[in-house]
DNA sequence: GTCTATATGTAGATAGAC
DNA sequence: GTCTATCTACATATAGAC
């Protein structure tokens, strides 16, 4: 028995949160996958919600520290970082998880797109603290890559990019990602881009203009 | 009483399912908050199962048939037909459902996170078939409007618009939706038009070399 | 640390009176 | 169509033997 029991739980409980949600995912399933007893989830974690947190930490950091880590490899290269060097800092990380032979990551991105539906409570603040850290870095870092670009504006499109990340590498399969990854990451520099010409378009005009 | 048991079950249903989830949500609670018996649930519906659908049915049928109204509207002023009018015509529908002074649309958009989310089987079924339909009028239309773009590409890049979309609607506070909208299809339409240039950015292709 | 056994709560569904 | 009462099942959590 190589791996621990704690580690046993956390990896079964992983996969069924990821492929039923929380609430459908019984103690029972987690303990009988992990081959370890049911008290044995509420002996290492204390109940259900406190394992659910453990897990989300685990990846949390690990994705947001590779993140990290590359964009400081960016910034140390250069004075002024390639606006596509920067994406794909933020995104290729995300990828790497979706990678590799058992589709650890894939079922991680399907999780992360299960706690920004909950409005759990708790693991949402968490989240949202642990995301803030990353998400300024990044910001920084693109504000430098554009120096022209509004700030507010730059929160929304991250933002929108997150959306666009998380939700896509949920839902596609594993052998188109990484094509996928570069797409995400050209079409978000074009976006943020063309977002510097700062013209609002006619379509988006007249809505406005009607509803005001 | 204007409104009948079953509309009152069904707009207490959404209302708690987007704010708690599917299965945190008990009948109980549905059928306290609609004023009704806990056996009309299955008088109307038959199972809770079937309650979720019929939640669906109703705020989806009304959301694309607004959307391909706007475009139907676009496609018969002009042949060729503006780029950001068609982003516009899928973007603001989603976008008046988030207006309104009862926010409804704002838990709609919270309960399509959560079927995102779900990996719950035919709901997913009946949500994409609704969906494909008109996916393809609007893969058409911006095809249209880029007759260059790689139809690959192309559905790609509308998944990443689906996904930017709906986690910024889920999301976002109520007042800041017009401007984000706007922002919204203007980073879209930006994103869309950079693509044709067709240039993989170098750091991504570092990565695909990297890891081929 | 790991087990069995069980306490306690609450879910979805239905039978049958009105 | 609407109600009360209840069946059946399964959840989390814990007590306590080993």
């Amino acid at each position: 028995m190589a791996i621990s029991t704690r580690d046993r739980i956390l990896d079964a409980a992983e996969w069924l949160f990821a492929d039923q949600g929380f609430h459908l995912t019984t103690l029972r399933q987690i303990t009988q996958a992990a081959e370890a007893n049911l008290a044995a989830v509420n002996y290492y974690f204390g109940s259900k919600q406190e394992l659910i947190r453990a897990i989300f930490r685990r990846r949390l950091d690990a994705l947001n520290a590779a993140r990290l880590e590359r964009l400081d490899a960016i910034e140390s290269d250069t004075d002024r970082p390639e606006l596509e060097a920067v994406l794909d800092a933020f995104v290729e990380p995300a990828l790497e998880f979706t990678r590799g032979g058992d589709a650890e990551g894939q079922r991680f991105m399907q999780l992360l797109l299960r706690a920004f539906a909950d409005r759990d409570t708790a693991l949402h603040e968490a989240m949202r603290a642990e995301y803030a850290h990353v998400m300024r870095r990044f910001a920084d870092a693109v504000s430098e890559a554009l120096p022209n670009a509004d700030p507010t504006r730059l929160r929304h499109q991250l933002d929108f990019i997150v959306g666009a990340l998380t939700l896509t590498m949920a839902e596609s399969a594993l052998k188109d990602t990484r094509i996928i990854a570069a797409e995400l990451v050209q079409f978000a520099a074009a976006g943020l881009r063309g977002s510097l010409e700062n013209r609002i378009p006619d379509s988006a005009r007249r809505t406005l203009e009607a509803t005001s």
